[in-house]
DNA sequence: AGACATGGTAAAAAGGGCGTTAAGATTTGC
DNA sequence: GCAAATCTTAACGCCCTTTTTACCATGTCT
């Protein structure tokens, strides 16, 4: 049963649609258009989730985000950015930001997201882990893990197929000469290099293979952070 | 739970004012409206925060915030300032204020900011350096590291752009000349340069590398006195 | 069981990005 | 005008990354 959420955007126009929307859904939603205000009421501790726009007046929404854990604050936060900010998605995430929707949103999509969210928090699971293409560091709560560019380039394709296994040809040919030049084993070896990196950190994934078939991205993928 | 606050104002109406607001949200606050005695009342160490006011009568309070550090306390400062005032914000957060609220405030984001810095001090964290423009000081707590003037532009770049990675060609298109003369080596050196000065004393961030895409400011980036 | 294919690991070799240093050029301060 | 600080150039080499090579382990087929 969700509880209460906190809508957070200076466009009235925006924080009355969500409010009625989420309302429909069940969520008791109020709104909030000044980010101190805001972040008093957060502190409260009355809120289950919230939801925040990236453009938020003056101040960004992402500064009111960082405030926002930095204050110890663990609720589940959403952000909305419109598509012409997706730049400002990964910079949101890594305020600690727990995922985003662009504008124009599915409304059907966010409120799916949100409850991902609030089933996470009830089921006492941790955040999942994100994997930044700025900067090619896979974060996993607290730890960062540095890629490679390669080793990064193999996890994506990983990811973003995640729950099929990949043929070893198919990361050859994509990742490294499509002209058929060199080995395949370089596959191999890579797929080591990121066990052993992911080996050293329990991550809430892994590398499995499938023989004949290629490696395949199993557990709970990290978000990614595409731009 | 709020502990002992200080309200140092020449003003009645202000400080009578606060006081009964802030005793509504819990606060033990209690008012001075004379440098000299604030000065020694704090120095008793009984008390959690502060809160200033940028004019107090013929002393100003950035004067009195620059005394307090000076003695070495570390508790949370706000300063208080009237729009027209706004001028004194860089001097106040350098004389070692930890934040500021302009009057006429909303008294609850007062609230709010307060909040903010008990917590930031209960959880031990560090207050985040600041960088002025003016003097092109990087200031972190009581220490002071002077950058010169191409120290401070590139540190200024990366930390408009904190989190997202900044190429080597870009900073050396943006700070150097523009006409692709000279050696974009000169980046390295002043990144070099600038990690020196950042290594003497341990600041809250640091100028990370990503192979191929450029420099990035990670960890809690300074505030930049924007003018 | 033996042979072959597939996957895994270790280590060496190649390559280049990045960092450092020092010295020369330029500006600033006294 | 001299000295100090700052800026720029240039060279060198470390070490990270990438790739190759070699060898072992394991599964699969006849």
């Amino acid at each position: 049963m969700p509880g209460r959420l906190l809508i957070i955007d200076d466009d009235p126009e925006i924080t009355s649609a969500l409010a009625r929307g989420l309302a429909l859904h069940g969520y008791a939603a109020e709104t909030e258009n000044r980010a101190g205000r805001a972040l008093e009421r957060l502190q409260t501790g009355q809120y289950s989730s919230a939801i925040v726009d990236v453009m938020l007046g003056a101040d960004s929404g992402i500064d009111l985000v960082r405030t926002i854990r930095a204050s110890g604050a663990t609720l589940p936060i959403l952000m909305l950015s419109a598509l012409s900010d997706v730049e400002h998605r990964t910079a949101g995430l890594e305020a600690g930001a727990d995922d985003y929707v662009v504008k124009p949103f599915d409304f059907d999509e966010l409120v799916a997201r949100l409850r991902v969210q609030e089933h996470r928090v009830s089921t006492g699971r941790p955040a999942p882990c994100k994997l930044s293409r700025q900067t090619r560091i896979l974060q996993n709560g607290a730890s960062e893990t540095p890629l490679t560019e390669r080793e990064f380039e193999l996890l994506e394709l990983l990811v973003q197929h995640a729950g099929t296994p990949i043929s070893r040809g198919f990361l050859f040919d994509t990742l490294w000469a499509g002209d058929g030049s060199g080995n395949e084993n370089v596959v191999d070896v890579y797929i080591g290099y990121l066990r052993k990196k992911l080996s050293a950190d329990d991550f809430p994934f892994e590398i499995k293979t499938v023989r004949n078939k290629g490696f395949v991205l199993s557990g709970q993928a990290p978000i990614l952070n595409d731009v």
